[in-house]
DNA sequence: ATTCAAACAAACCGGTTGGTCTGTTTATGG
DNA sequence: CCATAAACAGACCAACCGGTTTGTTTGAAT
């Protein structure tokens, strides 16, 4: 048996318990499951996390959000061009990602969705989470703007967030039906939706 | 005590599982508790339905489904012009539909994103509904077509189903964020993204 | 080397949960 | 009026599940 190591349980428990929220939802996840596939006891979890719920928190600050941040923010700060980068951003997304998340979708959005109405804490958290989307899709539309790409009067703020909603949606559809037909629609419709935000359409 | 009427305890069972489901996620209703809100008892459960997962279908087929005819498919059915009235049909929304669902979000919607990797079953009688919603949409732009308010070349069927996407998305992100501003923006993009399906453009 | 708190292991617990079983009442057709 | 099955009522149950408790081991400071 390895050594103790502190960080390295919490982290294990950490992983572990994300993934199974991902696959089962956080109601859906059993703290038993999680102790079974990480082989540590219920003493190691309540020494490290106080309760289910805030293994819930913790999964979404220490896990959730790092992958926000990669997955998403990274490559949105890299963009000069929205209308044109982001959608080959969509086209190479099904190979920046694990394949779990074609399977169970957004872990962001699935947490959203059920925790939302159900936890206060969550919900807080959450918002959190979106605002920080929210802010990296604003920037990269300012800097459209001053780059001309985009039209100096669209409104970045709610682009930014209908581009999200847009997303979640698609991905959300996407779960029900796997089929590539389907993503191509979204990323296509997507692409439709930003070339409206050039300038001089008309 | 009001004498037996089976269609009625069903019905009973049916309205009050949805209301919890709707509330707390399908994983997050409990039998016990619809049993205490409807005043009956296992025996009557048991009686009406083989298990919780048959209720579960149920509820989609016969409370879930004629939501969606009434709230969406009925009002689909009169527009003519899609990219004029649609965005008044999001207008009026919120007086169209009971309060509960500005808190929970669409039912079928939350159940897509709960159960569609969880259990097959569930995964196939949504992807029926959301079928005939994306019908109803094909129906609408179709007529759009011939009446010359669309142009004659878009593909219906990805537009309705980044329709549905959109729509479903910008719901989810009210879940999480209340605000009247966030609905209309949502809205309003909804509107711009309809604009560029016009003949003509430019 | 000793001390002491952190980091666990593992048995244990009480309430919950979906589901069953047995018995009783009600409607209905003959 | 009677027979029969449908339509329940309500006690019961085993498995589950989040959480607690108690005891033990480890590592680091003194």
């Amino acid at each position: 048996m390895a050594s103790r190591n502190p960080r390295q349980t919490r982290e294990r428990l950490l992983q572990t318990a994300f993934r199974e929220i991902h696959a089962h939802g956080f109601q859906g996840m059993r703290v038993d499951e999680v102790l079974r596939r990480s082989g540590l006891q219920k003493g190691a979890f309540y020494h490290h996390f106080g309760s289910k719920t805030e293994l819930g928190y913790a999964v979404l600050e220490e896990q959730i959000r790092p992958l926000l941040e990669s997955v998403w923010l990274a490559p949105l700060a890299e963009i000069e061009d929205p209308v044109e980068e982001f959608p080959h951003l969509l086209d190479n997304l099904g190979e920046r990602i694990p394949p779990a998340m074609r399977e169970h979708g957004c872990p962001l959005n699935n947490l959203a969705q059920e925790m939302a109405s159900q936890d206060e804490g969550f919900r807080q958290r959450i918002a959190q989470l979106f605002e920080a989307w929210v802010e990296g899709f604003e920037a990269m539309f300012e800097r459209a703007k001053t780059g001309g790409y985009v039209r100096n009067n669209i409104d970045s703020w709610a682009v930014a967030r209908f581009m999200i909603a847009a997303l979640e949606g698609c991905i959300g559809i996407f779960k029900v039906e796997q089929s590539p037909e389907q993503w191509r629609a979204c990323r296509t419709q997507i692409a439709v939706y930003l070339a409206t935000l050039r300038p001089r359409d008309c």
